[in-house]
Order: C-alpha cells, then structure tokens, then sequence
DNA sequence: ACAATAAATTAACCCAGGTTAACGACAACA
DNA sequence: TGTTGTCGTTAACCTGGGTTAATTTATTGT
C-alpha cells in the first residue's frame, strides 16, 4: 500500500518498507474539509490514495490563493513545515472526498539515514518538486491570466474539470469575475479563429 | 575550494572531494555575459565564488523577466537541464563581473551513489532549492507588485543596492516606468506615514 | 572635458483586472 | 413546494499597470 503510493518514486522494492506501514496515518476528508492550516507545525508528507487536495496561501485580507492541486498517487508536503521547527504558510483542503495517508517527515529521514536508497529515493522526490515549482515560477512570471487560463485547461483537462470555475479562477491568480470576462473572450476567440480556419477570413467587424 | 562552496550545505569534509577540483571548470564572465541561454541542454550546477547572475525568462514578445538573482557562496541550477535530455527554459547573465564553478551534474550524481553522505548533501540541496522556489510563489501569488517591492528592498537591501532599477523592475514583475511609479506612490506613502508618526495626524490634503 | 549611450523619470492614453451589486441557474434541504 | 445558499454570469465603475514618447539624469568612452 505505502509501496504503491511511491509508485511516482521508484518501482524496486526498498528496505525496511514495512515501518512506512506502522508510521502511516490514514486520514479521510470529506469535501472542503481542512487537513491543515497555515501557521502550524506540520512535519509530515502525505501520499493522496484518491480525490483531490488543494494548497491555498490565505492572505490577511481575506483572499485566497490556490498554490496547487494534488490528485490521487501524489504525495506533498509544506517543505517549510519539514524544517526544524517550521511552520506551513499555506492551508491545505481537500476538493472532494478524499483519502490521504500521513507520514512523519521522520520517519522517512531516518529511512534515509540507515539506507542510501531511501536516501535517493528523497532526493529524487525533491528534484520532482523543484521542478513543479519552476514551472509554476515561469508560468506565473511570463504568462498573461487568459494565457494561464487557456493552458491549465488545456494541460490538465481531466483535472479542471474536477473544479468549480472559482478554484480555477483561485490559482489562475484571478478574481472568479475576471474568469468569466475570460472564458467568454476564449468562446468568442475560439469562434473568431474557426472563422479564419473554415472560411480563410475573420468575418468579425 | 570546493569545499569552501559547500558550505551552504555541510561543514564536515566530504570523501572523494578531490573529484570536484578535476571535474570543476572555472569561468570568468564580464557585466552583461551570458553565462548558458534557454533551449541549451546544461546539466551542470553552478557555485558563485564571486559576483552575481540573474536567471530570466525570455518571452516571445521580448519581454524578460527575472526569475531569480545568486550571489557569491550561492550555488544554482537549471532543474529542467539536469534532468536526462532536459534543456533549460531560462537564461543566465552575469550582473556584474562574476566568476562561477561550473560542475557537470553527473559528478554529483556518481559521488552521491557511492557515498551516503553526498546523497544526503544532494537532497538537502534540493530541499533548499525548493524552500526558496515556494518563497517566491507565495511571493507571486499573494502580493501586489507594490509590496513586492518593498519586501524586496528591504529583505534584501545589500542585493537591491548592486542592481539597477531595470533588473529590479524585472524580478518584480513590473516594467521600468511601473517601478518608477510605484517608488514614487511609496517614497509619498513614506513621508506620509512620518507626518502621521511625528504629529500624530495626517498633514496631506 | 565632452560627446555618446544607457538609465531613470514624467506625462498621456489605453486596457484588463478588481470591486460591487444585481440576477438567474441550480442543488440541498426542510 | 418553497427556502436557502452557492455558483456562474453580466453590468458599471474604478484603479493600477502597460505602452509610447519626450525629457532629464547618470555612465561610459575617447
């Protein structure tokens, strides 16, 4: 079960994976239920067995941001809350009914420490986070809010349409408002283009 | 010398480190230089003995936003290029006279499978990594360009005080004349709030 | 010291997103 | 069946950043 949950990690069995089983909690959430929120101390990593959670930054003017979306056989985590003493800066809700499994950072450090392959096996899952993050980081940072739009739709179809418009409109980075003027500027794009395509011509304006 | 470049990581001495002083190419860049561009494959990592280099995404439109600045000490890396066959999505540039130790990827790979310790030293790279990139998204998504700005300046003054205001403006994710605006609207905000802490009232309008 | 180039500032105008409020669609629930 | 509440949509207005261009202020080079 731990084991399958790793699947995204590595494929050989790995020692000593039986103490994953005894340290692991398992948790069920129902919809827009909080598994944790901002400001606690939260050293623990979470395999989702299935559903769907969101991390969302809560600002003190009562606006929320959807960091991300992490569906079933992913893991995650708040890696300042793994810190010595850290804290999470973001909540985490889940989206549907979900089910996750907790684990102690702990647990998995000492893992590491007694076996250089879970030692990899680490490393390798922040390698993948860091790269997640890097790909938010450009998306935010050179895309226009239409553009992010149109490609979360596009890049994680099955996902979005999973979500209310106002979660997408959360983590688009956009009030859901704003979201509708852009669905209807895509529709009426969308529509614009197949004019050029099917005619060779805008016949708009 | 090597070793003095780990420091961010780990102060004990590490086996096989000589295998870092063989396989480490030293590069002397002038202001201005592109140290590697976007689309090149680099797996290599790269430790700052002195200087500084900017990372930043360069749109279609021509635009170029800074994703993030290294300083001496500082070690940085494309994620994307280290992956096998990867390529990086973004662009680096020495600010100001700079020096680098650039260091193939796969070196660090083979000391950290047959040395523990260089795993562990791996990994906690990437935790570091990943701390700095969930910074910057927070950063991103909960703050107005404004308070980008003055967090900036004031978090990181020492850095702040090397660059010019374009490359500011660019990590803020502003143009040059919304800086410009937008130092304006807090130098006033500034002499405001003095007027208010020193009489105890608001003097403007 | 001066010319040439780049950087910072300001003004004017435009536009997309934020804000507030109203309305219809739909689901949950008595 | 009606009630309540949430969600998506639309309209109206406001604001702050983008854009262009002109001007002033540093920097650089000779």
């Amino acid at each position: 079960m731990a084991k399958r949950v790793l699947g995204e990690l590595c494929s050989e069995a790995l020692p000593d994976e039986h103490r994953l089983d005894t340290a692991v909690h398992i948790k069920h959430l129902q919809a827009g239920d909080c598994l944790f929120s901002a400001e606690e101390q939260h050293p623990n990593v979470y395999f989702i067995r299935n559903g769907m959670i969101k991390m969302v930054y809560e600002t003190m003017d009562g606006n929320a941001w959807i960091k991300a979306f992490s569906e079933e056989g992913k893991f995650f985590a708040s890696l300042m809350a793994l810190e010595p003493g850290g804290k999470t800066s973001f909540s985490t809700y889940a989206v549907c009914d979900t089910t996750v499994e907790q684990l102690p950072y702990k647990v998995l450090i000492e893992l590491a420490n007694s076996h250089p392959v879970w030692q990899k096996v680490l490393r390798r899952a922040f390698e993948i986070y860091g790269f997640k993050k890097e790909t938010r980081e450009k998306e935010l940072l050179t895309l226009s809010p239409e553009e992010r739009y149109v490609r979360f739709i596009k890049d994680r179809e099955e996902l979005a349409g999973r979500l209310t418009d106002r979660d997408i409109a959360s983590y688009i980075r956009v009030t859901p408002v704003a979201l509708c003027r852009i669905k209807r500027r895509v529709r009426d794009m969308g529509t614009l283009i197949y004019c050029i395509d099917d005619r060779g011509e805008n016949h708009e304006n």
